[in-house]
RNA sequence: GGGGCCGUCGUCUAGCCUGGUCCAGGAUACCAGCCUGGGGCGCUGGCGGUCCCGGGUUCAAAUCCCGGCGGCCCCA
């Protein structure tokens, strides 16, 4: 492994291998095993998210895999957007199909017809709904294990309301749930509304969750789009107002990208010992690790019963195999359990146990008695500092050779902007990549020229380059 | 989109350039037995390989050539 800061790549396709997160050796380009250390927490991710969907009223729903192909070509900039890397099964049966099968690369188009048939009245709206499930690109850019695959997991909701304002209010609501989810979990994120040449095909805006990962590089995690009546009026789906006049419903849909968010984990949390998952999202909290020495043994096993009995159920795993104990060490920490509770003789006899805890990677010796009490606070001290670790910096570029010199550093630019796509592939081929993301969301209004062009400028956006 | 590196026991790798000494060597993991135990501990024995796949060159291919599949990196 390199160590983190030297060769960020090795590094996390190390962590992701060693810490048993997930598997890339598959053998089919762009899709990954994922191992159990890797799917307890996908599963926690899911948890979350699909909780506070449904707090929201977002019902959950399975649609298939496969889209039939005149649904898929149904909204022509959709189309367009993604015919170059669908799946297509055109094969089945031991002959040619009639009529191809779409495999999703996201599923407006399996949820419109149902729509339809779903939605006739106002009192029927806001409908909302998601899905969880794997979606399929073909990727022609490199992959990179949870980054860029062609198989990813996610969760997709779609969502249907009377008119364009309740939808906007969605989209609005749908911007504070992630980011209060990507602070709590120490994502360091910009929120950012696309350029229009970079918005979702068949949306009419686009907001993008940017995670900035430790190499300065932003990582989109989630978007969230307002589709307008752009799918329900190809797809036909009405509605009767009040006033018994028929009425396209308007749209929204957002995208939760499970899997970068655990690649988006471990690169912004892990260290040159390895992971450290959140402890909120940690299946378990830690591991115990007894520590015998010469004759002492049944005493040492006696007391880790005690403390172990001691300790909130179901969140400790009792390490009682054969390994060392600094082995175990090791691997609870490329593993990243955000606690570990260390308990030898010396404990014992002082009815003590020893608490590591991965984030500062400092011991504590507590006693018994306090022990819970210790664990929990231990556990709040260091989701608040997941928060504080989360914080940003983003630099104001004046002027082009400002832009230049800040890209050179790996930094987050922030500019005026003339809006032209000329000007942004020009900024992108002459800084080594830097993108234009888009405008920071409740951004102000721009004073004065583009920083690149010199031309007026008609908002500030962000640039950085994407992984 | 363009360029480059790589693929050998479960894992990591030596061997490849310069074909034969390789029915492929080591370490680690695993199994058995000991010894230990506060940061990957040590000893003995054992198990384990279609040298990524297909084709070609050759008396002879892990090694050279072509194609495919897969992994990784860099640039746009």
């Amino acid at each position: 492994m390199g160590p983190k800061k030297k060769s960020f790549s090795e590094w996390y396709d190390y962590i992701l291998k060693e810490g048993e997160f997930i598997d890339v050796r598959y053998g089919v380009k762009g899709m990954i095993v994922y191992r159990p250390r890797g799917m307890v927490i996908i599963s926690k991710l899911y948890q979350i998210f699909e909780s506070d969907l449904k707090e929201r009223g977002h019902q959950q729903v399975l649609f298939p895999l496969m889209i039939g192909l005149p649904n898929f070509k149904k909204e022509s900039e959709h189309i367009k957007g993604f015919e170059e890397e669908v799946f297509i099964v055109s094969r089945a049966g031991g002959k040619d199909l009639d009529e191809p099968m779409v495999i999703r690369p996201t599923s407006e188009t399996a949820f419109y017809p149902m729509f339809k048939l779903w939605i006739s009245s106002y009192r029927d709206l806001p409908y909302k709904t998601f899905q969880s499930v794997a979606v399929y690109r073909y990727e022609t850019k490199a992959t990179r294990p949870l980054f860029r695959g062609r198989e990813f997991l996610w969760i997709e909701t779609h969502n249907l309301f009377a008119n364009e304002v309740d939808a906007m209010n969605h989209v609005k609501d749908d911007i504070e749930m992630m980011g209060s989810r990507l602070s709590e979990m120490g994502i360091p994120y910009l929120v950012v509304k696309r350029e229009p040449y970079d918005r979702f095909p068949g949306a009419v805006q686009s907001f993008a969750y940017d995670a900035i990962l430790p190499t300065g590089e932003v990582l989109q995690v989630a978007t969230t789009h307002y589709l307008g009546q752009n799918f329900t009026k190809p797809f036909e789906v009405e509605y009767l107002t009040e006033n018994s006049d028929k009425q396209h419903a308007f749209s929204t849909t957002l995208g939760i990208g499970i899997s970068r968010l655990l690649g988006a984990l471990v690169a912004c949390h892990g260290d040159d010992n390895g992971a450290y998952i959140p402890p909120q999202l940690s299946d378990k909290l830690g591991i115990v690790v007894p520590i015998f020495s010469g004759n002492k043994n049944y005493e040492v096993i006696q007391y880790v019963k005690r403390v172990y009995s001691m300790l909130p159920a179901g969140q400790f795993l009792l390490d009682n195999s054969e390994l060392t104990p600094g082995e175990k060490y090791y691997m609870s920490e490329l593993k990243g359990y955000p606690l570990r509770i260390e308990i030898g003789s010396k404990e014992a006899r002082d009815n003590t146990v020893t608490i590591f805890r991965r984030d500062t990677r400092k011991r504590k010796v507590v006693d018994i008695g306090y022990l819970p009490k210790e664990i929990e606070g231990t556990v709040q001290e260091m989701k608040a500092n997941l928060r504080s670790n989360s914080k940003i910096i983003i630099h104001d570029a004046m002027k082009r050779d400002e832009i230049i010199e800040l890209s050179g550093k790996n930094l987050i630019i922030r500019a005026n902007f003339c809006g032209k796509k000329e000007c942004a592939d020009e900024i992108k081929e002459k800084t080594g990549g830097y993108e234009v993301r888009g405008e920071l969301y409740n951004e102000e209004q721009p004073q004065g020229t583009c920083a690149w062009c010199g031309n007026q400028a008609v908002r500030k956006v962000i640039l950085a380059r994407a992984y």
